[in-house]
DNA sequence: TCGTCATATGACTTTTAAGTCACATGACTA
DNA sequence: TAGTCATGTGACTTAAAAGTCATATGACGA
C-alpha cells in the first residue's frame, strides 16, 4: 500500500505518477522498469517517490490491483446476470466487457496480461497474495451451470474447456488490437459472434 | 553467431555453457538473465566467454535459433503429409509433434514461448530477423486447404481462427504441463483428441 | 513573528550488471 | 629449444539501477 503521503497529494500530481507508471510499466516487465525513468518522467524527486511508496514493490501491486479493481468494474454487471442469461450470452457479454475494458485502459491491460503471464511465481505470490486471478475458474462455473440447464455438450472435459475459454478470451483481445484496431463497435462485436460461433458449432464442415 | 572459437571447444565444455544458458534463459527473461551466473554456472571465465560470442545477445539468439531448429525437426514429418492428411489429422499430429517437443526439452520451448511473448519488439526484430516464426500463417493455409476439400466450414473467418488455433496450440502444452505432467502418452493423445473434439464440434449440446 | 511538522529534494551509497584488457598458458612449428 | 598463435583468465571499467539521508521549504497555529 501506498504511504498517506501518495493519497494526500493534489489529484493532478498524482495523476502524473500514476501516468508515469502505466507507461514505464506498461513498456517494460517489473524487473526491467526503472524507478529513476518513473520519477523522471513525473517531474518529482527520486527522495519523494520513497515518500510516497515503500519501494517498486508497493508501486507495482498498486497499479496491478488498479487494473484488476478496473477490470472487475467492467465484468461485474454482467455477473449479475448469472441466473438470468444462457451459457453462449454470458460468455458473449464477458468478451465484450473484457475487449472494452482493453480498448479504454490499453495499458493497464498490458501490463496485467503482462504479468500473469511472466514466470517468477515469487514475485506473483507477493504481488497477488490472496487475489490471484482465476479467470479459467469462473468458467469452469459457468460450464457447470450450461451444462446442468442442458445448454452444454456434457460430454466436454470441463477443466479443459475452461482453459480453452480463458486463453481464447485473451486471444481474441490480441486478435483486435493486431487486426482491426480503430475500429467502430459493429466490427467488434462480429468478432466476438464469429468466435462464438466457433465455440459452439466448431468448424467442421457438417 | 558465436565465433569459431565457440565451435572449436571440446563437445563437453560446449554442451555445460549451453547447459548454463538454458537454466538462465529458462528462469529469467533476456533483460534479467545474467551473464555473469552463467559464466559461474559453466566454470569459465568472463573473459572467455566473451572469446566465443559476440555479446549477450549473440548468445540469446543462438538458444533461440536451436529451440526453433530444434521444433521444426518435431514438426516436419509432419508438414510432408500436408497432401495426403485430413485437416483435423494433421491437427492432431502437429498439437502432439508440439507437445512432445516441449516435454523432451523443456527449458527451450520455454525459452521460446516467453521470448515470443515479450513486448520488446526492437529485441524481438534483433533476435529473429527474418525468421519470425508465424504459426497462424501455417494454420491459415491449412484452414485454405481444409475449407477446399470440403473438411471445413467455409463460412468461417480463417484469420480469426487461425489466430484462435494458434492459442489453442500453446494452451494445450499449458494445461498439459498444469494438470497432467507425469503422464503415460495415452493420457496426453486424450487430450489432444478432447481438445480436437471441440474444435471440430463445438460444445453446446444439440 | 516564531516554531513545528509534513513534505520535497538530489547528491550519495550500494549493488549488480555487461563488457574490456593486459597478461598467462600451452600446443604445435621451425 | 625458441617462438608464435589461439585460447584462457579475472581484476577492472563503466553504466545503471534501487534505495537513503541530511537538509530545505513552506503552510499553519499560537
Amino acid at each position: 500500500m501506498p504511504k498517506n503521503t501518495f493519497f494526500n497529494l493534489p489529484e493532478e500530481k498524482r495523476e502524473r505518477i500514476i501516468e508515469a507508471a502505466l507507461d514505464e510499466f506498461a513498456k517494460n516487465l517489473y524487473h526491467n522498469a526503472s524507478i529513476t525513468r518513473i520519477v523522471d518522467n513525473s517531474g518529482i524527486a527520486k527522495g519523494s517517490f520513497y515518500q510516497y511508496f515503500e519501494d517498486k514493490k508497493d508501486l507495482f501491486k498498486y497499479i496491478v490491483d488498479l487494473g484488476g479493481k478496473k477490470k472487475t468494474k467492467y465484468l461485474e454487471h454482467v455477473l449479475t446476470e448469472i441466473d438470468n442469461m444462457n451459457f453462449f450470452s454470458l460468455i458473449r457479454e464477458l468478451f465484450i466487457a473484457g475487449i472494452i475494458f482493453s480498448k479504454e485502459n490499453p495499458k493497464l491491460s498490458n501490463i496485467g496480461y503482462n504479468f500473469a503471464n511472466s514466470t517468477d511465481e515469487k514475485l506473483k505470490q507477493e504481488i497477488y497474495g490472496e487475489n490471484v486471478p482465476k479467470s479459467n475458474y469462473m468458467f469452469k462455473i459457468l460450464l457447470r451451470k450450461g451444462i446442468a440447464r442442458g445448454e452444454i455438450n456434457p460430454d466436454i472435459d470441463v477443466g479443459l474447456v475452461s482453459q480453452m475459454i480463458t486463453s481464447l478470451s485473451i486471444s481474441i483481445i490480441e486478435y483486435f488490437f493486431k487486426e482491426i484496431r480503430k475500429t467502430d463497435d459493429m466490427e467488434m462485436l462480429d468478432l466476438v459472434d464469429k468466435m462464438l460461433f466457433v465455440l459452439k458449432n466448431g468448424i467442421e464442415r457438417n
